[in-house]
DNA sequence: ATTAACTTGCACAATCATGTGCAAGTTATT
DNA sequence: AATAACTTGCACATGATTGTGCAAGTTAAT
């Protein structure tokens, strides 16, 4: 008898299925409640195939938010720095290869079935941000007119607000990795000559290839 | 004959409506695509008398709009300095007292069937955001690393981010006047205590009555 | 008190998205 | 070339929401 021999998956499958991931990215980005209708158009596909790949809508959200909180956990890997000012900045610039996934990840924070799941993937990423803004204001680097918390939800606002210029005029990588590091020492307490002086006297947050 | 006289119309038909319009602002302030019956019922009304005061669910949206277009006008009204910094500041601040009615415009503006509406209701506005800005730049009275253009957009959303951040935590009026303005010139290029410094030398900027 | 104005509940048709089954195709793998 | 893997189109049931008609009730104005 014929052992139940299972074939390997077929690479257009696997394709196809990052294709949707892509467009469900690209789609809800714009619009939470988009249907599995646009997101397969988007891709290519049709709709009925999507759920070849996930069982419902919730499952293919779900596997969004998983896969955007490890890229960002993975972005936040490298981040390491005595002064917690730099280290703010380096997550910062961090996050701006991760645009994509995090804007999905801003509005399913916000609304949507996976308010709680999406918060809590992203909670290790805003307890990172708090920290450094906690030590930095012990350390008296930084303002002292707004208390930490909110100070820490202004400086994740600032970020955000960059990703989203990039969705509305033409922000290079180099210009956009500058611009998150510059308004996010603005809203730190820098004065603009500061925060420039600021990142252009530490190699660490010049950005060090010239690549693309 | 009996001239057709018509009757004037009820007391608590006029609530009603106020009471639907208040709750439609706070529902989809959440939710841009919650159901009417949400809406009525946040009213304390049922679905169907939704429709005695709207015609249908577009009508009801594009009232909220106008109606918040219309306060942010006569906030914008009173502002007229000769400085454009105290004016972006005088601006951001005046917004403040209409948070409820800025924050469904913003969500509108980003999606939903009106967003060509609301973008142009709002036009006004960041026309004059961009106009100040313009101005301080060529005065030189604010950063230089960022165009225009693009620093007009961080400050509204520096505003904006004022404006959430009254409905994450307990903001009271005062301190959300001032936050408004800080985080303002922080985006413009002030360090922290120099953007307290322009405040408190400005009676302009200082909250004038202790009134609640 | 009378009457018009207003609210409500219910029923109904219409629309739209979801999720599933199935048969007929196409395509990568072996 | 054979076959499993995958896609597609269609049909269908389901559920949510919208907008409307109408009859019965309630409430404010006169």
């Amino acid at each position: 008898m014929s052992t139940t021999t299972t074939r390997s998956p077929r690479r257009d499958a696997v394709d196809n299925r990052a294709a949707l991931l892509d467009a469900a990215r690209v789609v809800f980005a714009t619009d939470p409640d988009a249907s599995l209708d646009a997101v397969a158009a988007a891709a290519g596909l049709s709709r009925r195939s999507v759920y070849g790949h996930f069982a419902n809508r919730d499952e293919l959200q779900r596997e969004l938010v998983t896969i955007g909180s490890a890229r960002v956990a993975t972005a936040l890997e490298s981040v390491a720095h005595p002064d917690p000012v730099v280290r703010l900045a380096l997550i910062g610039s961090g996050l701006w290869r991760e645009v994509a996934d995090l804007r999905v990840m801003a509005l399913f924070a916000v609304r949507g079935a996976h308010k709680q799941y999406t918060i809590g993937a992203l909670a290790p990423l805003r307890a990172q941000v708090l920290a450094a803004v906690r030590e930095a204001a012990s350390a008296g680097t930084i303002r002292s007119d707004i208390p930490v918390e909110r100070l820490a939800r202004l400086v994740e606002d600032a970020a955000l607000a960059v990703l989203e210029e990039s969705t509305r005029s033409v922000l290079s990588a180099a210009d956009g990795h500058r611009l998150v590091m510059v308004n996010t020492l603005g809203t730190l307490g820098f004065g603009w000559r500061e925060a420039a002086d600021f990142i252009d006297s530490r190699p660490e947050l010049v950005r060090r290839e010239a690549t693309s």
